[in-house]
DNA sequence: CTAATAGTGTCTTTAAGACATTATGAA
DNA sequence: TTCATAATGTCTTAAAGACACTATTAG
């Protein structure tokens, strides 16, 4: 570039040298994750397939604010980080798990959902192999739990007065893991006129989730369903060899409903490369056993 | 809930009194806002239908860093104030639009990203009806232009060694507004493999825009492309009163090519109410107008 | 043999792509 | 009358939904 001088004859190197921040007040950023996985639960019959559930991970907290609720994994990003590496480091420091797929959520900023101070939420979603997990690792491998979830959506009203339309929405997640059952109850409303468009998400019943993370669990699940039907992201949840009938199963817990055989292999097939394997041991005829085809 | 106390002996009311941020260092949250519009262009032909463009808002930097550079619109958020909130109020502040369509587009977080010191930005798509653009409002009006979009994408290799499968799409983004012209080019590694995932962005030329915002915009321009054919997010880009024609040009701009007419309408046309309003002085065939319909 | 899943065939229904035909108003 | 767009019809092709049928294993 050339040597362009701005309004006090400074030029940018100039500029940046004699920079000094101003001190106004900056918030905090953390990030929070919320890490799905497919478990495969445990199974009486030995003809039949265990079935897959979809589960996140909560870490109880052992401090004020929230003391006992469960929260996301999470913490602070640091100088020196993006907030995608921050997120891959605290994965890491809490929970053992490393090199899994990271995908950034939304960035929470309601200035009030920290009781503390200002604080923000870069969220991501992580979504691992259950077959990678090991349990045993990470500082708060004592306090977290993993949870199965239901989650279920509900139109509660829509109307449309003086030109604006408006809809809400009641999701109920319900979450059950070790001992726990969490039942919580988000709202979002739509209001949507020639004068604008506003999507706003609200609480309505926190159920023993710490700070807005009933908020960020939803989003996560609305994200996730939104994606697995025209991106591999399913592929993520599965181990590296697999059944076309798992993979199925990812994708049924993942829209939370059940899809036909058929038209669900000739849709996704291409998502996988067979291989020579099969299962063995199933009590029913063997599998061919697949890997994912990157594309 | 209960008076739990935390290893302190203190209730969530104690300590949160006694709570005093710590002093370690905290980024500066920045929005920036990448305002699209479809503006009609002039016409010769009394015949001819006027052609969209895709428009995009950018501010001449007056100051250091990047001082003669094009920036998107943007601005600190302020301790109050969500992000949403800040964005609404710079487009307002800076700009004089207000009320229009606002989504989160994304998190920027690279340490590096602002040579001045460490600031992220929470980026915004808005959405605004060309007709309702008021170019004289603003703070900034004198150094604002709307530049027009010509947005190619080239695959530049796919590779897959030791399982690790990688590739790099080039994105070149021309932007013309006023007698500049403006050349970026982006790059996209997408790199995955079992153990994990990630889809980086670099800016390989910035072409005279601020900041990373050759990265911002290509990612809006992503999204954009992503949302218009699942969402109804597109009528947030015509007038109240429309035609279809209309509408399928807005759609052709965003998605870059051509469309077919009768099965655009089969496809689209629920979008929308037909209303008694006919267009008139068009040297053809008079064309009904249409309104939003709201789902 | 049986219970269960694996894997595939096929009919129906729906949607998309491509193109053609008719309608209409301003100059 | 002409030009350019409006609006719709229809044929073709592709995909989704639904279900049935055959194959194969452990016990």
């Amino acid at each position: 570039m050339t040597e362009l001088r701005d309004k006090n004859g400074l030029t940018e190197e100039e500029y940046l040298c004699a920079y000094r921040p101003g001190d106004y007040e900056k918030p905090s950023v953390a990030v929070d994750m919320v890490i799905f996985t497919a478990m495969a639960e445990e199974n009486e019959n030995y003809r039949k397939l265990p079935e897959k559930e979809l589960k996140i991970l909560l870490i109880k907290r052992g401090g004020h604010p929230y003391l006992g609720s469960w929260a996301l994994p999470g913490g602070f990003v640091e100088p020196d980080e993006t907030t995608e590496q921050a997120a891959a480091r605290e994965l890491e420091e809490e929970t053992g798990i490393k090199d899994i797929y990271l995908e950034q959520l939304y960035t929470f900023s309601d200035p009030g959902r920290d009781p503390r101070t200002w604080v923000m939420s870069c969220s991501y979603i992580a979504l691992v192999d259950s077959s990678k997990l090991d349990v045993k690792a990470g500082d708060d491998a004592d306090r977290a739990e993993w949870f199965s979830i239901e989650f279920e959506q509900e139109e509660k009203s829509t109307s449309s007065i003086n030109g604006v339309f408006e809809r809400v929405t009641d999701f109920s997640l319900t979450l059950v893991g070790g001992s726990e059952r969490i039942s919580a109850k988000v709202r979002r409303t739509s209001r949507r006129s020639n004068k604008g468009s506003e999507n706003r998400f609200t609480i309505v019943d926190r159920g023993n989730l710490a700070f807005d993370h009933a908020m960020i669990i939803t989003s996560a699940l609305l994200r996730l369903r939104g994606k697995v039907e025209y991106t591999d992201i399913a592929l993520n949840l599965v181990p590296e060899y697999f059944t076309l009938t798992e993979l199925q199963q990812v994708y049924e817990i993942i829209l939370g409903k059940k899809l036909i055989k058929a038209p669900f292999r000739r849709k996704y097939a291409y998502l996988a490369d067979p291989t020579d394997k099969i299962t063995s041991d199933a009590g029913h005829r063997p599998s061919k056993l697949f890997r994912r085809r990157w594309m």
